[in-house]
DNA sequence: CGAATGTCAGTTCGACTGATATTT
DNA sequence: CAAATATCAGTCCAACTGACATTC
């Protein structure tokens, strides 16, 4: 069931629907990488900031929770990817590094990421995607 | 932070993002009538097949896994805003219905989803809405 | 017996609240 | 010392999975 019915949900309840399957998705493709949908994007991150990353940045770039920061990274802290290292310059915080395994699996967490995306947008044309993006950022902020 | 990166994930990113936000906000809208972002749909959906619906038709109408339905069918019958009696012609299932308060709730609900989706789409177009929703709902039809 | 319907327990994730350490 | 910042711990709600019972 995806199609949108005619009531006053029916758009929110699309976005949800969409992005469930998406969250599904990505868990399936990330197995290998024993990454999943709720802490992949920190490699990513991490790995084009390389070394130069506290918490609360990750904060500014992802937009969840902080005490869910912390939680997130310890796995992948525990799963060897990641390491904190005190900020010798404010001990409040940590500087956020990948190990380098967890180099070798931004290097391979990147072409599945793409391969997604472009799995799920074949259907869409230049202009749709525009309208897309354009449209969900503006939903986004008539929200915060 | 809800702009789109230009990163491998940024619409999937985008998609996740924008339906925690919808959620959030319909979780807040919602509570004057003891309702959520993820027990509303029930009473929509139940009060439009008034005495007709079973948990698998909920579910066939939803996309929301079986067991979860048990659960926000169970937070619905304790507010007393739904009763679900043994279907006399199978007896593995139920028949879903509105108590006389959950028929208020409903009437009161409408009004409140038609206008947070009016608050949130103000700013678009209706070519960008029309775009919106046939994008949102090949992207489903890609993943399932 | 196999299929269908629904229930339940276990686990994970994200939000909220409040506490702690450090800095300003 | 008070306020602000960065992080962490406890708790709650909702999601998904898999096992189970009942009925057809």
């Amino acid at each position: 069931m995806s199609t949108i019915k005619d009531e006053p949900d029916a758009l929110m309840a699309q976005i949800s629907r969409t992005a469930r399957h998406i969250q599904m998705n990505l868990d399936k493709v990330l197995r290998p990488l024993n990454l999943n949908a709720s802490n992949y994007y920190f490699i990513l991150k991490v790995g084009q900031h390389q070394g130069q990353l506290s918490q609360d940045e990750l904060y500014q770039l992802l937009d969840i929770d902080a005490s869910n920061i912390t939680r997130r990274l310890k796995q992948l802290v525990d799963l060897g990817y990641v390491t904190k290292i005190r900020n010798p310059d404010d001990k409040r915080s940590w500087v956020v590094s990948l190990t380098s395994e967890g180099q070798a699996v931004y290097q391979r967490l990147v072409p599945v990421l793409t391969q997604v995306s472009d799995q799920i947008t074949t259907d869409l044309t230049g202009t749709q995607m525009t309208t897309l993006k354009a449209a969900l950022y503006q939903i986004s902020e008539r929200l915060i």
